[in-house]
DNA sequence: GTTGACTCTCACGTAGCGGCAGGCAGGAGC
DNA sequence: GCTCCTGCCTGCCGCTACGTGAGAGTCAAC
């Protein structure tokens, strides 16, 4: 029994050019041609055929199913372990994504009346993004998380405006502290530590020494926050962290 | 505050080549350059780019984030309801195939110790599988196509050359007699119509006439099935569609 | 002999980058 | 002033699993 491209493409369910691509790549080669040069496919080309749709309905990549077809050796069932979890990773990546998305559907529903697009940027937003970032790498799911988590919900534009206008003049006296030559553990560098503390406890959380100390090491020991301070002043990372130090060390 | 590419890529979590990726199709364009042509990326860039990121999170394609960022016409939410619907087909399917999967690792781990890899082709093999399709698609889940499910799980590769070999004998004197020139309702031809439903009673299932004149319209409908006849013998489906129905009216 | 349905072989296009190559730019150290 | 190191630049090919033609030959039927 010999059969066309056409036939077989039909048999299968699948189309000519899937079929002509899975020549091209040696994964199913007609056992014969015509002296056209047309392909035929005999019943093992269609066994073979049937075991590659199999497997590529289990998600294997095409160059996987032809190694677990051709190598003896190989142990389908191990294969079937590995694509398993390939799968459930992947799986679990969706899920994830489909409660973001429902998440993202009923923020915008209940804000529809306010701000259609704004709110968005509340989570979209640089700021509240890389504070989130510090304070979940920092202390997880703890009570100031939370804390600060109630309060950036309730912020409007405006209050961020606010905050960072209020940010970016502490960093202004920061760098001119910096560039004064003052060391760090200086008067003025520890009132302006505290003065950050301060920032912090004002829009985010109740901010102790402790907790300030530790946001400190952090500038230094992850890279993205210290990309941050020292794209302001290069420098103003590590001068940063010493004078929260010092400033944490005489208040105590 | 100015940034370059290394710098907002450390900040935001993606590669060099990413930020070149968006520069390049528009998606995220630096507000500037320096002399040298260094990209500069100001705060809007970042905050833009953090919108990027959130929808990429969404799994949405770049080119559909750009249109939701830069139309002010585009509504979100519409976007969000799409890309939701979008996305649980996909976790449909994964789910599916996982299911799959775990089939197939139970079959494998029973069948371990008789059949390592000859069982698998239970499921593959083109003779089962074409069956199974006909099942399906005329009765889904009838008692029928149960019994034929229970029947199939046992039978072993013998079983399927026997089931073969019977089958390649049935098609020989059928195409015989259709070279022949007897007519569809001629008595040979309605006689090999009448071994056709005991083949398949003995194989599979019960067949009544009934079903075997469903069959008999499949085989017509259904170009897969058309196919598989035609490439026995030209006419071969027309032919045995007539026959079957003869013989159908001729024992009622 | 001519139509219409198939078939063949290139060969480019897709999404979202990864990863080279070859060549400037800018600051540090000698 | 020279060199070294790091970071930046612009191409450009590669990946998956085919889709979609283009242009040309083939086969059976009317």
């Amino acid at each position: 029994m010999a059969y066309t491209v056409g036939q077989v493409a039909k048999l299968a369910g699948v189309t000519v050019r899937t079929l002509h691509h899975y020549d091209e790549i040696g994964l199913l080669s007609p056992s014969g041609r015509t002296s056209a040069g047309y392909r035929r496919y005999d019943d093992a080309d269609l066994q073979r055929l049937q075991l590659v749709l199999y497997y590529r309905e289990l998600g294997f990549p095409l160059e996987e199913i032809a190694a677990i077809i051709d190598d003896p050796a190989a142990d389908p069932a191990a294969h079937l372990r590995r694509q398993h979890e390939l799968l459930t990773v992947r799986l679990k990546r969706l899920q994830e994504m489909v409660a973001a998305i429902e998440f993202a559907m009923e923020a915008s529903k209940m804000n529809i009346q306010l701000t259609p697009e704004e709110r968005f940027e509340v989570f979209g937003d640089v700021d509240p993004e890389e504070h989130r970032a510090e304070a979940e790498q920092r202390w997880g799911d703890t009570d100031a998380y939370r804390e600060s988590s109630r309060r950036v919900a309730r912020y409007g534009k405006e209050d961020w405006l606010r905050n960072k206008a209020e940010n970016e003049e502490w960093g202004r006296r920061m760098v001119a502290v910096l560039a004064s030559g003052a060391p760090a553990d200086s008067p003025e560098a520890m009132e302006l530590a505290e003065e950050h503390r301060q920032l912090i406890s004002r829009w985010f959380y109740e901010c102790s020494y402790e907790m300030q100390t530790g946001l400190a090491d952090m500038y230094l020991a992850d890279e993205r926050f210290t990309a941050y301070y020292e794209n302001i002043a290069p420098g103003l990372a590590g001068y940063l962290h010493e004078a929260i130090h010092a400033n944490a060390i005489s208040r105590a």
